[in-house]
Formats: structure tokens, C-alpha cells, sequence
RNA sequence: GGACGGGUAGCUCAGUCGGUAGAGCAUCGGACUUUUAAUCCGGUGGUCGUGGGUUCGAUCCCCACCCCGUUCACCA
């Protein structure tokens, strides 16, 4: 390493002066503190002879003492750096912090004792509020907690808004009310902290209703300001990577993730009257299997060995259906190493059940059931709106094989062919942009999403796909060039994915065969074979359908939103 | 990875046909006892994403890079 860092500064030293950027002198300084990217970007576009190379050797070394160092990701520098006005807004209020101290009060409590949440609070004065009279009107003594948001002083006395997760509550306190030195206080709160107080809850002149607060004491100070009051917080990165700052300033946030978490809730709810276990199975797997989809892989350390972070479930619960369950399921999250963009983030939520004795047209109408319950239970209603389009979710469904959808909606007929050249030529006689290097599966399967996806905003099953797709689905009765599986569609979506097992082993050991020639053709994506998998199929697995279901998106549909990361707490961004 | 758009005060945004920048809100000081985007008066606040280049002079023009969004490719 040392060697190294002497080669580079004598490459420097030796150049010519007018080859040396100013750039270029700081590469040391970026490899003493491990800023390899930065110097490594210098050095490509030193003019340099000989630099370049030298830096990639050097910062290939550290690059190697970092992942040793890395372990653990460690944490980040101890304190953001803040500049300018940020500081100064900062400081302002870790003053205001310090006077509270200094007047023996503690800006962070510990616990404040609430009668009512601010949602309640309200419900409970409206229910009283008909018992008032004129002379006397209704009102209801309460103890309040919530973070404060908004604050309109009048000298003498002031209005605030507070708000906790279940609404928002003005707030009015005069000098008489509270006496000089609490009113004199007020100056000390800013909008972020929370407060308690405590009160009468009744209207005001104007209609709105208010907590007449006797007192109020500070829970918790806000050193950081969150965001502007009535523009909210708009830049996306800001609100993706800070989701904290993106809640407090936009609280329809906060709706869009109860409705989320209420599809699970709603989900699991139905899976269990419905007799399905729960389980748990590995998402560290020696291999990746049931899915077409390129993996992460990781270390296990005492092992030695690689894993790949899971891309589905499905080998592990199917094992669990031959060893004896006959209904399961899973909600848990899936990696795939894939673009990022409006549908897909690296990671994200499925569930995926199984059923012993059922086959994919029996599922189906289970599936149409579920869905229909979680979206009625969520929207309250038949009907909602998705970016623009009504979408009508009252059963039964449309259902369609996927050729009879290809020759309504594309015009072509790609099930009197199983020729790969004709199927190329048919999809190019529509418009449909094939690969000659594709497969007929893919090539229907193209087809498929430029020309009958578009079409699919009310909720479709499409179903019968052909064999090539579909490496884990049973054999269509009536057709062996087809397979027992569908997928939902709702709003130009697949929300899922589901066949009828393939429980034959012999079978499955010739589709698995199939998919490591294609890997070994250079298809990174096809899958591996999976002997214990096929063992536990000799074995012998029920007849069984299965379907997958994409959380995420059925977030999506029942939120309105045009984007996964709308969904997704914490998505997946480049970390800067 | 490609194409297009974007990155200016804490937040939301304007702007400079190249002469080192503005507004509203927030913040600070002052006035105000029924406001609710409170109002009125005054002030502070910016390495104009990063690094180079061209130029007397760059936030603006050119190049490279970083990040975000949309879209295409791959996928759920």
C-alpha cells in the first residue's frame, strides 16, 4: 500500500507541470481517507501517463480493506453537517431548549397521561355537544397530547393546531387563562414540538372546535424544523429518503400507508377464516428457486459459502404441502437483482399460498373472492378511481385464455403456431418489437404485454400459458402445450400469478433440465435445478394450485398511486 | 444501461440573452385578547448539485461526474 501511495506521488512529482491538474494533487489526500471513487474518478481523467493504472491497483486494495472494514455497515458521521440558515434555525431552537432547562423544566418528557386521542377527543364533544343550551353550551373537559403545527399569537392570546394520528385540534390560550409567566413561555415553542394541555373542549365564536386550555406543558422540543406549512414537503428524494419529514408534512402519507397495511391485515384476515397457516420459510437460500428472476447473493461467514437472498418462496412452501399441510401461506418480502423504476423496487411484499386438493380454476375463484374482499373492506365500495380509470371490482370477473386475448386484442393467432419464426413474424406483422433470439414463450409473452396489458383495467384473469413460460405449472389437461396457470390482472397490472402445481417429478425434472440449458445459453435469469426440491416431489405432493400475489401493487391500485415507491416506506434508492 | 426533464435560501418556487441572485412561507425583533395560509412594520439567511474548461468575469455557455423523476430495455 505504501509502495503505492510513493509510485503515485512520484508519477505526479515527475509529470510535466502542464499535465498536472489541480485535481490531480489531491489524489493522495482522497486515497488516505478512502474516497476511492472520487480518486479513481480523478485518475481517468488525468492526462497523466501511467497515473491511471496505478490509482485502479490502489484503490482495488482499498476497496478490499474496506469490505473487511465493512462488516457491520458502520454508522454515519455522528452529526449531519447542517449550513446556513438550517443552522441558524437549529440553534434558534436549541436556545429555546436551553431556557427551558434553565427554568427547571425538561424538554423531553417522559410520559404524558391523555383522556382522549385528538380523534376521540372530537367524537366525544361532538356526541355531547346536542345536550348544550344556548346559555350553557356543551362542553367536554379533556387532556390532550400532539405535535405542534400550527401557532397564530395575538399578544394576549393565541390559537395553535396540534395533531396526533387521529386529527387535528385547535388550541386556544389567553394570558388570563394561564397566567403571565406560561403565556411569557409560549414564546419558547416551536412548531414540530409536542405539547400536552389540558382544558374544556368547546367551540369557538367561529364554529371551530377548540380546547380551552388552562395550561400546557412541553413533551418532547424539535430541534429540526420539518417543512413548510402549506406547500408540504414536494421534492420526491427528500421525501423517499426522509420519509419521517414526508409524513409530518404531508399527513395524506400517513393514509396511504394505513391503507397498505390494511390490505395485509385484511389478506391475512380472509387466508385464516379460510384455514390457511401461516409459515415461515428461509429467505437465506443455497438456491434460488421459483422464479425466473436474477438473485442477490451473499456470505455466510462461518459457512464459508454464498447464499441468494430469495426471489420467491415457492419450493420451500410447496415442500411443506408434501410434508403434510394442506393449506399455507406466507407474507414476506422477495429480492430481485432488477431495474428499479414506477412497478418494481429491489425488494418487495408477496404472499404466496398453496392448496392441497385444488386445482388453478378453483383457486381462481378464490382469488376473485379475496381480492374482492380486501378492496370492498378498503375503498368501501365496488367501484374506485386508479389514475384516471373507474375500476369496477363487483364479481364475477372477466376471464380469458391468453390466446383468445391475443387474437381479440392483437389481432394474431400464436396458438396455430408453435413455430418460433412464424410466432416472430406474426408479432412483427402487429408491431410488437421481437428479438429473433427469443423463445415462442417470450415471444407470447411480448405479444402479451404490448397488446393485451393496455387493455386490462377492469379486473381479468387471463389463463392457459403456454409451457415455456412456465416451468413450475402442471401440464393443461387437454394440451400439452399449454399450462394450468393465470394471472389477475386489475388497472393494467398482474397482481399475481398462479397455476396448478406440478407435482409429477419426472416432470418437473425435465422442465428444471430445460431451464439450466437455457441458463447455460447465457439466460442469467432462467433457473436452477433444485434435486432436493424434486426429491421432496418423488416423495409425493398432493395435487395442489398455488398463487402469488403482489402486495405492493395491490397497494398501488387501492391508494391511487402511480408509483411502487408511493407504497414502499423506505424504497430503495442509490445511496449518496 | 439508453433517451428526455430536473437539482437556486430550512420549505415551495421565480430569475439572470454571461456582470457573484429574488418572492412567499419559515426564522429573528416589534405591534396585536377569537385566530384558523391570522394581520401589520423591520431584519437575518445562498460555496445557484460536484469538479473541470472557455471568458476580464460563469448560477447562466461547454465537458465530465453525482443524485432525482419520467420512459425504454429486463421483470412482479
Amino acid at each position: 500500500m505504501e509502495k503505492l501511495f510513493g509510485t503515485i506521488k512520484e508519477q505526479i512529482e515527475k509529470a510535466d507541470d502542464e499535465k498536472i491538474s489541480v485535481e490531480d494533487r489531491d489524489l493522495l489526500r482522497l486515497l488516505e481517507t478512502k474516497a476511492v471513487d472520487e480518486a479513481l474518478a480523478i485518475a481517468e481523467r488525468s492526462r497523466i501517463p501511467g497515473l491511471k493504472k496505478t490509482v485502479k491497483v490502489c484503490t482495488k486494495v482499498i476497496g478490499k480493506v474496506l469490505d473487511l472494514e465493512a462488516q457491520p455497515p458502520s454508522g454515519q458521521a455522528a452529526e449531519e453537517e447542517l449550513s446556513g440558515t438550517a443552522a441558524d434555525l437549529r440553534q434558534h431552537r436549541v436556545d429555546k431548549m436551553e431556557r427551558i432547562r434553565e427554568r427547571g423544566d425538561n424538554p423531553f418528557k417522559f410520559a404524558f397521561d391523555r383522556s382522549h386521542n385528538i380523534g376521540e377527543a372530537r367524537v366525544a364533544f361532538e356526541a355531547a355537544e346536542p345536550a348544550g343550551t344556548e346559555e350553557s353550551p356543551a362542553e367536554v373537559p379533556a387532556r390532550l397530547a400532539g405535535r405542534l403545527v400550527a401557532f397564530r399569537n395575538q399578544g394576549k392570546s393565541c390559537f395553535a393546531d396540534i395533531r396526533d394520528e387521529f386529527g387535528r385540534i385547535q388550541l386556544f390560550m389567553g394570558l388570563k387563562q394561564v397566567g403571565e409567566d406560561v403565556f411569557a413561555s409560549l414564546k419558547d415553542l416551536d412548531i414540530g414540538d409536542f405539547i400536552g394541555v389540558e382544558g374544556a373542549i368547546k367551540r369557538t365564536r367561529r364554529g371551530e372546535i377548540t380546547i380551552f386550555a388552562t395550561g400546557y406543558e412541553i413533551l418532547t422540543k424539535s430541534l429540526r424544523p420539518a417543512a413548510e406549512k402549506h406547500h408540504g414537503l414536494k421534492d420526491v428524494e427528500t421525501r423517499y429518503r426522509k420519509r419521517y419529514l414526508d409524513m409530518v408534512a404531508n399527513p395524506e402519507v400517513l393514509e396511504t400507508f394505513k391503507k397498505r397495511i390494511q390490505v395485509v391485515s385484511y389478506m391475512r384476515q380472509w387466508l385464516e377464516k379460510q384455514g390457511y397457516l401461516e409459515v415461515e420459510t428461509p429467505m437465506l437460500h443455497p438456491i434460488p428457486g421459483g422464479a425466473t428472476a436474477r438473485p442477490f447473493i451473499t456470505h455466510h461467514n462461518t459457512y464459508d459459502r454464498d447464499f441468494y437472498l430469495r426471489v420467491a418462496p415457492e419450493l420451500y412452501l410447496k415442500r411443506l404441502i408434501v410434508g403434510g399441510f394442506d393449506k399455507v401461506f406466507e407474507i414476506n418480502r422477495c429480492f430481485r437483482n432488477e431495474g428499479v423504476d414506477t412497478r418494481h423496487n429491489p425488494e418487495f411484499t408477496t404472499m404466496e399460498l398453496y392448496e392441497a386438493y385444488q386445482d388453478y380454476m378453483g383457486l381462481m375463484e378464490e382469488t376473485e373472492e379475496m381480492l374482492t374482499y380486501i378492496i370492498e373492506k378498503i375503498v368501501g365500495g365496488t367501484s374506485f378511481e386508479y389514475q384516471g380509470n373507474t375500476i369496477e371490482v363487483k364479481r364475477p370477473w372477466k376471464r380469458m385464455t391468453l390466446h383468445d386475448a391475443i387474437r381479440e386484442y392483437a389481432g394474431i393467432d400464436l396458438e396455430a403456431t408453435r413455430d418460433r419464426d412464424e410466432a416472430v413474424n406474426l408479432a412483427k406483422s402487429v408491431g410488437v418489437d421481437v428479438d429473433p433470439s427469443m423463445g415462442y414463450g417470450k415471444i407470447v409473452d411480448e405479444v402479451m404485454s404490448d397488446k393485451v396489458q393496455p387493455h386490462l383495467i377492469q379486473p381479468t384473469f387471463l389463463y392457459d400459458y403456454p409451457i415455456e413460460l412456465s416451468p413450475l405449472a402442471k401440464k393443461k389437461r387437454d394440451n400439452e402445450a399449454l399450462t394450468e396457470r393465470f394471472q389477475p390482472f386489475i388497472a393494467c397490472m398482474e397482481v399475481g400469478n398462479a397455476f396448478s402445481e406440478l407435482n409429477d417429478p419426472i416432470d418437473q425434472r425435465e422442465r428444471f433440465e430445460s431451464q439450466v440449458a437455457l441458463r447455460e445459453a447465457g439466460d442469467d435469469e432462467a433457473q436452477f435445478l433444485d434435486e432436493d426440491f424434486i426429491a421432496s416431489l418423488e416423495v409425493g405432493m398432493p395435487p395442489t394450485a398455488g398463487l402469488g400475489i403482489g402486495i405492493d401493487r395491490l397497494a398501488m391500485i387501492v391508494t391511487d398511486s402511480a408509483s411502487i415507491r408511493e407504497v414502499i416506506l423506505f424504497p430503495q434508492l442509490r445511496t449518496v
